[in-house]
DNA sequence: TATTGTTATACTCTATAACTATA
DNA sequence: TATAGTTATAGAGTATAACAATA
């Protein structure tokens, strides 16, 4: 019935290998350390790096749009963006009375371009890996997935 | 040059969609929302659950090894494993004079297969999404690219 | 000396409710 | 009345260092 293990030297039995949910959150992880990784020397968390490409891609938008397209909410934000101003990353100016609109400094601009040199480079080592065809098919069936979700 | 939007109704242009692990990130934290969801009923958390199943599979096993095979720290597995204990739903004895062993009391392995029911059927869903063959592929492709974490 | 469980602690990320000022 | 930003706060999840008991 159940394998009797006690002192083995190998790892355990996983019953979890096998199901899609598990496997998308490991390797999501892993790869999340990675960009964590390469973010680093310029001092972006994921987060951040993730704002200031969807600014530079959206100019003029506002902070509740950025946050509702990257799954942050609101109030989360707030700091996060000040924390960007602050440094001089991103500018912030009054859109109308309650609103704000973000767009990215030259000092962001230079950034989001050394952001996309680390995530091509990282992308770089899974198209290796796959080949660029299975790559696609990849971003494809995670895509299918995603739409079933959202329904 | 950049696309001038500020009151367009639709949603923003997002340059992170054909990022592999910015679309790994984001269908893991759905698909884990998920997963929550239908546990919840169970009164356990995805961390309690894992942790059962392998526990489930690896009778005798220590609660540093369920720890380092679900990539969760000695450190944090200690009030985990201690509120299933209290819950009645995992045995702990001791193994040597320094180590644990963990198994699955009677409530804990039917706990375990109300789990495995709710994950069947939410892998169910996403098996009618894909296809079987489609999601045996998908399932490659993750291990393929885990492995080249792993290195 | 290395390992196992443990404690304490801190930091990040996330979630919620309530407030303000504007539309 | 609804929206945008904000504040405060609480809860997970995670990370590190240090300790005691044991191998």
């Amino acid at each position: 019935m159940a394998p009797r293990r006690k002192k083995e030297p190998g790892a355990l039995v996983d019953p979890l290998t096998g199901r899609l949910g598990y496997q998308l959150r490991r390797l999501s992880m892993a790869m999340m350390a990675e960009v964590g990784a390469g973010l680093r020397p310029l001092r972006l968390r994921p987060a951040e790096a993730s704002i200031l490409l969807l600014v530079g891609a959206n100019p003029g938008c506002r902070p509740g749009e950025v946050g509702e397209a990257l799954g942050i909410k609101r109030a989360n934000m707030v700091p996060v963006v000040a924390a960007l101003v602050k440094r001089g990353l991103v500018a912030r100016s009054r859109a109308d009375g309650r609103s704000h609109a973000l767009a990215l400094s030259p000092a962001g601009r230079s950034k989001v371009a050394a952001i996309d040199r680390i995530l091509d480079r990282q992308e770089a080592a899974s198209q290796a890996a796959l080949g660029g065809r299975e790559m696609k098919r990849l971003l494809r069936l995670l895509a299918t997935l995603r739409d079933v979700g959202a329904q």
